[in-house]
DNA sequence: TTTTTGTCTTTTATCTACAATAGACAGTTC
DNA sequence: GAACTGTCTATTGTAGATAAAAGACAAAAA
C-alpha cells in the first residue's frame, strides 16, 4: 500500500490539540511552521476537520464549531512511523532475550514477523548497522553480534573518550553560551525528581539523555555528537527491559550528575574530569551487571 | 532486472586465472571456498566454461581443454557491484568539486544519472549517512553538508583520540600477537617503495590504508575499527582526485610511517606517543591543505 | 564414512509502481 | 506589496515482483 500515512495522522492529533485551545486557527503556512509538516499535509488536515464538523473552513477563515473528543483522535498505534515500529520490534528480540550470538539475521522473515515489506527491514538493518550489533555478509545473512559484555565494554571506553572530551570543551564555552542556561533547567529538574524520586524515578531515563546529550554537543565534533546516538539507544532499550533496582539506581545516577554539573560550573578541569570519570564508571558499572 | 550478475562474472574471471595455472579443477566445494562464493555461483561458471569449450566437465571430472584468452574474461566495468559503482560516482560528484555545503541531494536524480533504481541510491545513502558527509531530512531530501575544512577537523580530531590509544594498545600486545609479523611486512614494504620512490610513490595510499588499519585494529574495538572506513574512503577518494606534490607528499609520509613503526617495536608508550602525534598532525596538513 | 554431486528451496539485490508528502507557482486577498 | 490559497508537479517511502546467489538435503561416488 506504497506510503503509510501516519505523517498525517500524527500531525492531525497534534493540530486537534492546538484546536482545543483557540476558537480559529491560524494560515496554512503558518501552522504548517508549528506542526513542522508541509501545506499538503495541513491541507488534508484541515479537510478531514470539516468533514467531522470541527471546523468551518472557508479559504482564510477557519472557525472552531465544536471542542475535539476522544475519538477525533487517531489511536496512538496508527501513527508511529514504520521505521519506529520496526526499531522497538527489533530491539525487543536482541535485548529482551532469546537472541545469542551469532544468531542469523534474516530480512524476509523479520519482514514478515513485523508485517511490513522486506525494503524497509533492509533499509532498517542498514541504518542499524553502525550501532555494531549487527554485521551485514554480503549476498547473505545478517549476524547478531549481541549485546555481550565486550559490546558494553567497547561502547563505553569510546563514550569515556568522547565524554571527556565534550566535558572538557563545555568548560571552555562563553558565559553567555546558552548550554549554560540549558545546564541550569537541567540541575532545576534534577532536584524535582530528586525531591519526589518514588513517584518520579521514572522521569530519569529522559533526562539523562538530555545531560549527556548537551555535554556532548558542546565538542562541536559530528562525530562525538552522532555516537551518542548508539549510547541513547542502548540505554533507552536496556532501561526499558531492565527495572531492577531502577529507583536506587536513578537516585544514585542523579547525585552523581549534580556532582559533575557542579564540577562543570567550577570551569576547573581536574574537578570536572574527575566529577565525570565516577559518573562514567559507575553508569558502566550498571549496564555490565545488567548484562549477565 | 532483478539482480546484476556481477558475483558470477567477477568470481568467473577470477577462476579464469586458476585454469590458467592447472590441467584439471578441484571439486566444487573446494572451488567455492577458494574462490568466495556459493556452489550454485560455481557450477554457474562450470558451465559457462564448457560452453567456451574451456574444460571438458563430467562429474568430478573438470579436465583443461585450453588456455583461457583475454576475450574470454568479461570487461571489467561488467564485474563492479552495483553499491560501487554508485559510491564512485557519488563520491566524484561531492569531491571532485563542483558540490556546495547545504545543497540538496535528489534520490530520483541521482539514480537518473548513474542509470540504476533509487532502492540501490537510497541505501548507498543510508550507508554513507554514517560518514557524516550528508543528512537526511526525513520525507524530504538529503543535504550535502559538504566536503569542508570543519568536516576535516572534527574527522582528524577523532583519528587522533583513537589513534593514540591504538598505537598504545598496540605496544601491549604479545609478541607472538600476528600483528608483529605484519607490521613487519609494512616495514619492509615501506623500504621497497622508498627505493623506488619515483615509479612507486602511487603505491603509497594502500599501503597507508594497511598500516593504519593494523593499527586500529589492536585496539579490539569495534567503533575505533569501523571508524577507520571513514578515514579510509575520506584519503582513499582524496587522493585520488588530488594528485598536487604527490611524489613528495607520499616520501614524506613514508618516512614518518618509518619512524612510527620503530617507535612502535620500542614499545616505549612516550615515544611511540611522539611519533604517532608527529605523523598525524602532518597527515592533518596535507588534508587541510587540499581543501581550499 | 567422508566428500561430492544433483536437485530443489529460500533469501538477497534490485527494479518498478504508486500513495503520501513536500514543494513550486500563479492568482487572490488583505 | 506581502502573505495566503488553489492547483499542479516532483520526490520520498513502501510494497511487490523477479533474477541472482546462497544454501539444504538426499543420492552417488570415493
Amino acid at each position: 500500500m506504497a506510503k503509510q500515512n501516519t505523517v498525517f495522522k500524527d500531525a492531525f492529533n497534534r493540530c486537534l490539540k492546538l484546536l482545543a485551545e483557540t476558537s480559529a486557527l491560524p494560515s496554512e503556512p503558518e501552522l504548517g511552521a508549528t506542526i513542522g509538516v508541509s501545506r499538503t499535509t495541513i491541507r488534508a488536515i484541515l479537510t478531514r476537520m470539516e468533514e467531522l464538523q470541527l471546523i468551518a473552513w472557508d479559504k482564510r477563515a477557519k472557525v472552531v464549531l465544536r471542542h475535539p473528543k476522544a475519538e477525533d483522535y487517531y489511536p496512538a498505534e496508527e501513527t508511529d512511523s514504520l521505521s519506529e515500529i520496526i526499531e522497538r520490534s527489533f530491539m525487543r528480540r536482541i535485548l529482551a532475550g532469546g537472541a545469542e550470538p551469532g544468531m542469523q539475521i534474516n530480512e524476509l522473515e523479520l519482514a514478515r514477523d513485523i508485517g511490513t515489506g522486506t525494503t524497509s527491514v533492509r533499509e532498517f538493518l542498514i541504518r542499524f548497522s553502525r550501532f555494531g550489533l549487527i554485521e551485514k555478509r554480503p549476498n547473505s545473512h545478517w549476524i547478531l553480534k549481541g549485546f555481550t559484555r565486550e559490546f558494553a565494554l567497547e561502547l563505553t571506553e569510546v563514550r569515556e573518550m568522547f565524554e571527556l572530551r565534550s566535558a572538557a570543551s563545555f568548560a571552555a564555552l562563553d558565559a553567555d553560551h546558552p548550554a549554560w542556561q540549558e545546564l541550569e533547567r537541567i540541575e532545576a529538574l534534577h532536584h524535582e525528581i530528586l525531591a519526589d524520586i518514588d513517584s518520579r524515578y521514572r522521569d530519569f531515563s529522559e533526562l539523562d539523555e538530555r545531560f549527556h546529550l548537551l555535554v556532548h554537543k558542546s565538542s562541536s565534533n559530528r562525530f562525538i555528537v552522532d555516537f551518542y546516538d548508539i549510547i541513547a539507544i542502548v540505554f533507552h532499550y536496556h532501561y526499558q527491559w531492565n527495572k531492577t533496582n531502577a529507583r536506587e539506581r536513578n537516585a544514585r545516577a542523579l547525585e552523581e550528575h549534580l556532582a559533575y554539573i557542579a564540577a562543570l560550573k567550577t570551569r576547573d578541569v581536574a574537578q570536572i574530569e574527575a566529577a565525570c570519570k565516577r559518573h562514567l564508571r559507575s553508569a558502566r558499572e550498571t549496564l555490565l551487571q545488567s548484562i549477565q
